[in-house]
DNA sequence: GTCATTTTTGACACGCCGTCAAATAACACC
DNA sequence: GGTGTTATTTGACGGCGTGTCAAAAATGAC
């Protein structure tokens, strides 16, 4: 029988430990080139110079590597949702400043990106463990969460009122749809520029302003405020979020390692 | 060296041309219950008692066949929005025909939504041939193009007045992300209606609405009208197009294929 | 009936998944 | 250090699938 988790780590105990992160890393460029099918356990085993066996005492299957990997990738997205709306006031602008960072984290992490949108496929979802899906839910939760919160802030100072049927999840789930399908048909869309979307960042960002807009959600755009706004949420996004990667144990608890920031 | 197209098929020639569509038929189900990694060309072969290097020389890969059937897609989806506006005289309720329509094609051929977007990432798409890509582009830029359309029809008739730096692309292009994007979402994101959004449809929808009110877009918003049009859109879809398969042959020769249609 | 051409066939080489009994390493206690 | 127990690692194995290609079979023109 297992006792309850011992203080102290044996020396082999951090070992698969940390063997656990490593896997991560190493399949994270493998899916990042070659989708799911690009993410072999066996090469993985054969990089590692350990034998697949070991390699599946820590992920039954594929599926579960990606949905690490996912959770990571929510978890880096919430930070930045953090950092983007610690100086905005109006709550309103918080929303522009989420927005900024959604754009901040496709383009810096595309590979965390397309991750993230993998993992929606019901045949890998279906594959992964309870305890994973559960964990994954939570993160989208608390990103989702945080923007109702803010909805919720705009409705108590009269920023925003409801139309009757309508609740604040509908519209962020308004925003959330335009900025994350935008995104994708962007990416697989051929010559959607052809048709005439030169910047679709640009692009989405204006009609997540007309759809609040439309819902007469205060301020009202404002073309230059909005890109004096945008600009500041980026500088301080790339000052405080140097390129990095989460590294997150399957048992919940979470490491950082830098790559490539200038400060610590 | 090969000639010009005979007038007429030979017998052989015209088995070639039937097994075409015969494989497409075969392989939709097979995606539709596994993804990609469902459909193999070994199961195709074997369930129409060929050999395998036939089936190959219909498709050189299981992502040709994919594309195949996302082009059937499209042609479907473009069919939808033909006749759901056939009716409507007010530009802006064309295009919200448009979105009933969307849903409808998502509804009625759920198989063939996922294809579509199973085809968007680069893995699949990447490895098929040029040609295909091109006819899926073509398809694309179809029900894009429509929808464009109607947008400067309203331009033209003074319903809508674009700010300046906004393309009347730009807002299709919001439409879509909103439509695409939302459906995606909530086919996957775990407990979205836990949250509150119980008809994600009439959510889209009333997003749409809000998009285009952002652009005041005449005539505005108005719940009971748009109820009104929503049904009677539904209505007219449900008659015109039963359900049923669009075959579409290599070369671009259609046939359709009745499966539970009750009129002709 | 003959022969050139087109089409079909299925064995083959390869790669990957996930399993599991046996081998090895780690540890706890004397 | 020795010994027995438990935890971990190993890699061969069966299964499934892809894509190829030389040989076999079918087709059709004369």
């Amino acid at each position: 029988m297992k006792m309850t988790e011992p203080i102290t780590l044996s020396p082999k105990q951090a070992e698969i430990r940390s063997r656990e992160s490593r896997i991560l890393q190493l399949a994270r460029p493998m899916v990042a080139r070659q989708g799911l099918a690009g993410l072999s356990m066996e090469a993985i085993a054969k990089e590692m110079a350990y034998a697949k066996g070991t390699i599946y005492n820590h992920f039954a299957c594929k599926e579960e590597i990606l949905l690490a990997l996912a959770i990571q990738a929510n978890e880096k997205r919430l930070e930045l949702f953090m950092v983007a709306t610690e100086k905005a006031i109006r709550s309103r602008d918080k929303i522009s400043a989420i927005g900024v960072a959604c754009e901040d984290f496709r383009v810096r992490f595309p590979d965390l990106f397309e991750i993230d949108s993998m993992v929606r496929h019901s045949t890998v979802w279906e594959k992964a463990s309870q305890k994973r899906r559960e964990m994954m839910a939570v993160c989208e939760q608390r990103c989702m969460g945080m923007v109702s919160e803010i909805g919720r802030e705009s409705i108590a100072n009269g920023d925003l009122i409801l139309p009757t049927g309508t609740g604040i999840e509908d519209i962020v789930f308004g925003l959330w749809s335009l900025t994350y399908g935008g995104m994708i048909i962007n990416d697989s869309s051929p010559g959607l520029d052809q048709i005439g979307i030169r910047d679709s960042f640009a692009a989405i960002r204006r009609n997540c302003h007309a759809l609040m807009d439309g819902f007469r959600w205060q301020p009202l755009y404002d073309a230059q405020a909005d890109q004096k706004l945008v600009r500041s949420v980026r500088a301080t996004l790339k000052r405080k979020v140097p390129q990095g990667v989460i590294v997150t144990a399957s048992d919940g608890k979470v490491a950082e390692r830098q790559q490539g920031g200038a400060e610590r």
